[in-house]
DNA sequence: ATACCTGCAAAGTCTTTGCCTTAGG
DNA sequence: CCTAAGGCAAAGACTTTGCAGGTAT
């Protein structure tokens, strides 16, 4: 009768877990509720800050680590393509799109909430081609308007720092 | 009105390099020609192997590594997100769309050759935001139609899917 | 002749795994 | 209790860099 919760909280997914024989542990509370406090993806590293456990204490990284590979393999949240050198991960709420606009100067990460501009692509795809379980990932890298405008008086060319 | 080269060949891109102050080597004639004949992204390793020089003799692999960053400035070749270990190139011609088809099972990956689904979006996101010198990423993922069908006996044949 | 490149090798960064201990249910 | 999860540490996989000798111009 009624679904354990269908909502997309951190309890709902705790509930999940706990119903597939999974523990619910202080370092998987921490983790999910980071992931929930999140405004951009987040680095393994960054994950593992701010899921502090109590009193400053951090769980391992490996345990964040194993964690996300948990996560990822039940849908709960997915990778992001940002460029850099390491993954960086988001929440899957299945109700919500996550296409992001990402400035390659500050890092800047703007997660699009506009109505998917490639779902019927999507599905033409999946029609000619015969492809199933079609999911995309779709980034828009740029230089946003602090960065474009001009420092007052610095006439640069171009190049410059940005994060590779 | 006339440029060094417009139509984006191997000759045109060492040209290129020659004309500012950067040499031609075997080593880079060797890389653009597997850049050139790759009929879908290539990892470093898949680049150098590909990249012969004569008589089994490979460029070395820092040399692929500095070669691919060097045309990744020039933007004539571009990353490709193909939620692998490791960084995978194609070339970027002007003139053309790189937005690819996945398989997350057997690996293979389809250039998507259609007008960009995300042009108009593209624009659209300049103005609002005020990025500037926007490119985007698009991938679809998904399990094609050989991974898709039942191991077993599979009826193909009559109303075929498959328009590679 | 002179920069620019290459090859080699070492160092770096992030990811992944093994193993024993801890603790959730 | 029993077993999934955590913590620690080592091993991997790629990437990145320093240098000395080679080579395109």
């Amino acid at each position: 009768m009624t679904q354990p919760d269908t909502s997309f909280t951190a309890d709902g997914i705790l509930s999940l877990l706990r119903s597939k024989g999974m523990r619910v542990t202080r370092s998987r509370r921490g983790i999910l509720k980071a992931l929930f406090n999140a405004t951009s993806p987040l680095s393994l590293v960054e994950l593992q800050k701010q899921a502090e456990i109590e009193g400053g204490v951090l769980p391992d990284y490996a345990t964040v680590f194993r964690m996300m590979i948990l996560l990822d393999g039940m849908d709960i949240v997915h990778k992001v393509n940002l460029k850099r050198s390491c993954s960086y991960y988001e929440l899957s709420d299945p109700s919500r799109h996550y296409d992001h606009l990402v400035c390659v100067e500050c890092g800047k990460v703007i997660l699009l909430d506009m109505p998917c501009p490639v779902a019927e692509t999507e599905k033409q795809l999946a029609q000619q081609y015969g492809f199933t379980g079609l999911k995309h990932s779709l980034e828009f890298f740029g230089r946003c308007a602090e960065c474009s405008a001009p420092p007052a008086s610095a006439p640069e060319t171009a190049s410059g720092p940005a994060i590779v």
